[in-house]
DNA sequence: ATATAAGCGAGACGGTACGTCCAGTCTTGGT
DNA sequence: ACCAAGACTGGACGTACCGTCTCGCTTATAT
């Protein structure tokens, strides 16, 4: 549809705030009825283009070596890339925005994009958990929440977002914060050969 | 300040998008152009309210009974009960917008606020690493970054924040999802020296 | 059109200087846009409302009974019974003041008005000459102009308009000022010889 | 005053309507508040710019050499000169519109610019009827109002004020326009030895 | 093959809010 | 004590969009 490419278009030219229905449809050389013909609001564009892929989603990739820290790195690392890219992290913005805006927008994305994304890390984390590298108590959905909301938060407060920064999120969550006291040996230290997952 | 004031029972009456700065000027009794005189925008009076205390932030209580897990679950607790409070998400979402449209805005609200708040929760978290309660290596910024961002994609997402899901988000923080004490063998750390481990 | 029915309601009640195109909309229960769309002034919409008829100007009318003196006088009686009526000076300065801040309204009023107006009494006039009651070498543009300056200028300054004044314009006008008939000596023709009687 | 001299160069610069008061306090140096203690209106400041002569207004000269058409063609032609002058027909327009806005300012300005000018000219017109000049029944007041009216209606409708349109007035107010059957010796034309005296 | 209608571009419409300018009043601080 | 400086309420300016509403002009079916 030529509407979401040019909101697409315009989103990137003038931010979230400053885009207007009117705008897209003269851009899109198409009417403002038709534009409210199929979408209820500026958000529900934003959101169908991101879903549609006509903007694409700053994506990320997760697979499955077997391996769940080095997989979750690789995972945390296709986001940052993701995020910048140019107006990357505007978009994670806008879609906060749209969000923030319009609950049906807040659903459809909660639906739609973490659908696609959080349910490929919601998996990666069942299979770690089956394969016994994560603890059977622990509850996964509000795992992926708490990672995907250290990214979000720090996107949001303009934070720069680093590889190092995300390394440091994920050593928190694998890891936890707490020392073990009965486990001074330093068994699982040992084990972390990578000297600057904390850095 | 009148306008802050008006400012605040507008956003809660009708939320910062469909909040404007005529009606803030109309509801204060002063002239719009006394409101252009003292803030830049929208985003800017909704932040200075809440600096200011006239809104007054889902504050929360961080104490220092010596015992960590404790205190941050009470902490947890009352960031809870905050956002429970009426209008409570929606300011949240509100200063997330605000954050989102204007960058000055981001940045006093992340000093500001966070200044106050974080703070203090940092302030709590070192005092936890100097008791060691928590291990030395561990990053207490990006911690309580985790911690409040777990908060903050849960409202975006305007899912329920309950106090369970605060518990559970304290239990990733604090205990790691890795399972380590049970599996000294280190059956998948084979696999940890993956040269690709951290591309 | 309701606008220029509104423009012409409130340009009675509070006079051309405070009439605002915003109090027109409102009154008139049309958008403030659509005025702008239509009219580029203020003094465009009281201008279009003259030539419209929806403001009735001053009018005037003029007939040709054979008789010259007679028919001016009646002409200059309908002109003084026009300003007579409630806002009719008031109207004549408001057309005024949009003439002189505005040469499109200018050129409007001057050729749509006066077009009517002017035209009408232009035309009685070129009957008196080819009827032999006015001189032949009388510029007849001139004369016309004369005479609705005399009036023009009494409502300006504020001076009451009365028949009796209209009878005296007319008289200069019609006979001039000059003796003649009685001084057939010529007493101050001497001086007609002035080189510089035309610097 | 400096405000005065400052309302002049605005009013040079921008015109009547768009000058403000506010500027002129600027432009004057001077506090908004001292404009205020004494002047009504901006009507009120030109006013009193113009007959304090710091606007020097459309000046016109006034001599008596005995010969009367010629004192008024010689009078006529300096106020076409006059008004020739850059900024000459607009500040006439200034004045008219600021007359037309403000009863006080009409008052002002008939009585003190008028006070001056106009009663120069009627002092001629009544030397000119105790010369014999003038029929004893004109109005001598009327006389110089069309004169000057006359004037007015043209700069007002701006048409181009020539000093042959000038003539063509004096003409009609001086000879009328109604033919003198009685008079076919054509005695007052042979004295009229103006070739182009009606150009 | 022609009539009917459905969808669309275009854009006028009544509105709301924008951000600016100025009116006219009031307060303050320096001379 | 005066006055420049300027903050204040109020209100109009002219613009941008909102969401609704006709308009004609395609197309695309249904008679």
């Amino acid at each position: 549809m030529a509407a979401l490419e040019a909101a697409r278009d315009l989103l990137v030219e003038l931010g979230y705030e400053a885009l207007s229905i009117e705008a897209i449809a003269t851009r899109a050389g198409i009417g403002k009825q038709t534009i409210y013909r199929w979408w209820r609001s500026k958000a529900a564009i934003i959101v169908e283009a991101v879903l549609e892929g006509i903007i694409d989603p700053p994506g990320s990739v997760i697979i499955d070596t077997g391996h769940l820290r080095a997989d979750l790195e690789r995972w945390l690392d296709s986001v940052v890339a993701a995020l910048a890219r140019p107006g990357g992290e505007a978009l994670l913005r806008a879609l906060a925005v749209a969000g923030a805006s319009d609950p049906a927008a807040t659903r459809a994305l909660t639906e739609g994009l973490s659908g696609a994304e959080q349910e490929a890390l919601l998996n990666r984390l069942r299979a770690g958990r089956q394969a016994g590298q994560i603890r059977a108590d622990v509850d996964l959905k509000t795992t992926a929440d708490t990672l995907t909301g250290a990214v979000v938060v720090t996107v949001l407060s303009r934070a720069p977002l680093t590889t190092e920064r995300a390394r440091k999120v994920l050593d928190v969550v694998l890891n936890g914060i707490e020392s073990k006291p009965t486990d001074l040996t330093g068994s699982d230290r040992g084990l972390d050969s990578h000297p600057d997952a904390r850095l």
